[in-house]
DNA sequence: TGAAATGTTGGGGCG
DNA sequence: ACGCCCCAACATTTC
């Protein structure tokens, strides 16, 4: 018997380490899954992500169960709750996924010992990125630091190992479990003292498989096919939203690739731009968990440490507003409304409200990227802290400093009708394109025809952008 | 995966 | 017909 310690690869196809033990074992293959309380309870960690990880895991017991196994579910230790079970069925090794985040790679060590110290083998498998933090390395064999060199040589490697690397892996038959194994059920969110969350999207692999195949259908007028020139648009639904289920391994990253790299042989120019758009954005992913891997200082502060003496205000009120959506500006309101509805928000807006927080509100890029753990469904250490270092200007790659977004361009830009303000703001659905994204500028008089008075139905704006601006700038050349 | 300030150009109105 | 000015449109520089 060989346990498959489950973690974030949610899925049985595609699923390199499952495979492995499915192989070795002859299908006698324990799937486990441990519910730690170390990430359950932790600061980073989204009622969203607990909720959409409790409905993959359901999803992934019944496909089990289709196949006569079943999931096996339980609370501890990792350690502690592995040696747990090998003894129960009288496991001959432990398989998994690797995982490169700080704090998994310290537990799987712990694991890895304790484990092989009572006689089990320890395997692990690539899995949650294209290439693993090592296997993209400029000429002088360091890390690349700056995203457009790296996408070309990631994406110049894909090509060199071509079809070995896109090879599909076949599912072998499960072997049905020992009897005596307990089978308890897989525990609700309330009773991990979790607050249960509306308005996510389907979990488990299934519904993220049918989620990519409508995105890479070239049919599809809001898939791929217009991600190049519509995923910036962002009342439209024309991103991929699988980032969800690729946090959470519901879809193999691989799959993606190869799915998308497929597509190209059928793909107009229109089409393929789009697909090479999207497997840039699966680039930026294994850029961002390599940069993790590589410079983990960088989960406690600014990539270039000259950053970290910056003077932040950090003005709690301000901090508030933010988080609630009532700034003033629309499209930052918008975008945080979004995320509280549905615990996703569009990349285009995480962009603007986390130029706003930095450099309007000066508030610490890190207030923002913890408030985004805490709510997003698909709240990725490496994506979300990279996202952020970006926009702060202390990251890798990062913007230079005095690039500044300005919420009303970004908003007359992206959401030229004002769809996306409208959709979350209802308060505002009266103002007409004109005055959406700066309704402050609408004369008394108009304010009061359309009954929406700013600073009474909706709020004035909290900061003075232009005035923000110029204190952003001075904050910044000081800091330095 | 910026925005704002500043500089340049060229068409058209006008005396 | 010409010079002058205005200003939109575009380009470049600066933060």
């Amino acid at each position: 018997m060989i346990i498959h310690w489950f973690r974030r690869d949610l899925r049985l196809h595609d699923n390199p380490a499952l495979a492995e033990a499915l192989r070795a074992s002859d299908g006698r293959a324990l799937p486990l899954f441990i519910l730690d309380d170390a990430i359950l309870h932790s600061r980073r960690t989204s009622a969203a992500r607990v909720c959409f990880l409790l409905e993959s895991l359901r999803a992934l017991d019944q496909a089990l169960r289709e196949r006569g196994s079943r999931l096996v579910v339980r609370r501890g230790e990792p350690l502690a709750t592995l040696r747990r079970v090998a003894m129960e069925c009288s496991a001959d090794g432990v398989f998994f996924n690797r995982d490169d985040t700080p704090f998994a790679r310290a537990r799987d060590e712990r694991v890895t010992a304790g484990l092989r110290q009572d006689g089990r083998a320890v395997r692990s498998f690539a899995d949650v990125t294209v290439f693993e933090p090592d296997e993209i390395l400029s000429g002088a064999g360091k890390p690349y630091t700056v995203y457009t060199p790296f996408r070309k040589r990631w994406r110049a490697r894909i090509a060199e190992v071509g079809d070995e690397l896109l090879r599909e892996r076949r599912l072998r038959q499960f072997a049905p479990l020992p009897d005596e194994l307990r089978d308890e059920p897989i525990p609700t969110a309330e009773e991990l003292g979790v607050t249960a969350v509306q308005g996510l999207p389907p979990g488990g692999e299934a519904a993220g498989l049918t989620r990519l195949k409508h995105f890479l259908d070239l049919g599809n007028p809001d898939g791929v096919r217009g991600y190049e020139t519509q995923r910036n648009l962002m009342a439209r639904p024309a991103t991929s939203r699988l980032s969800a289920y690729l946090h959470l391994g519901c879809i193999g990253t691989m799959r993606c690739l190869r799915d998308a790299i497929r597509a190209l042989d059928d793909a107009d120019a229109n089409a393929g731009n789009g697909l090479e758009a999207w497997i840039g954005e699966l680039a930026w992913r294994d850029f961002y968990h390599g940069i993790l891997y590589h410079f983990p200082h960088v989960l406690r502060g600014a990539f270039k440490q000259q950053y970290d003496t910056l003077a932040w205000e950090n003005d709690e009120q301000l901090f508030r507003a933010w988080c609630e959506g009532r700034t003033g500006y629309p499209i930052v309101d918008a975008a945080m409304r979004q995320l509280a509805a549905e615990s996703w928000m569009h990349n285009r807006a995480r962009m603007i409200v986390g130029s706003f927080l930095v450099k309007d509100l000066l508030i610490d890029w890190r207030w923002g990227e913890r408030f985004f753990m805490q709510r997003l469904v698909d709240g990725d250490h490496a994506a979300n802290n990279g996202g952020w270092q970006w926009v702060a200007g202390t990251g890798t790659d990062a913007q230079p400093f005095f690039r500044i977004f300005n919420p009303v361009s970004q908003g007359t830009k992206f959401d030229p009708h004002g769809d996306y303000v409208r959709q979350y703001i209802p308060e505002l659905a009266a103002v007409p394109a004109r005055y959406i994204h700066s309704p402050w500028t609408m004369p008394a008089e108009e304010q009061r025809r359309l009954g929406i008075v700013i600073g009474r139905d909706y709020p004035a704006p909290v900061v003075d952008h232009a005035v923000q601006r110029e204190r952003a700038l001075a904050l910044y050349r000081e800091g330095r």
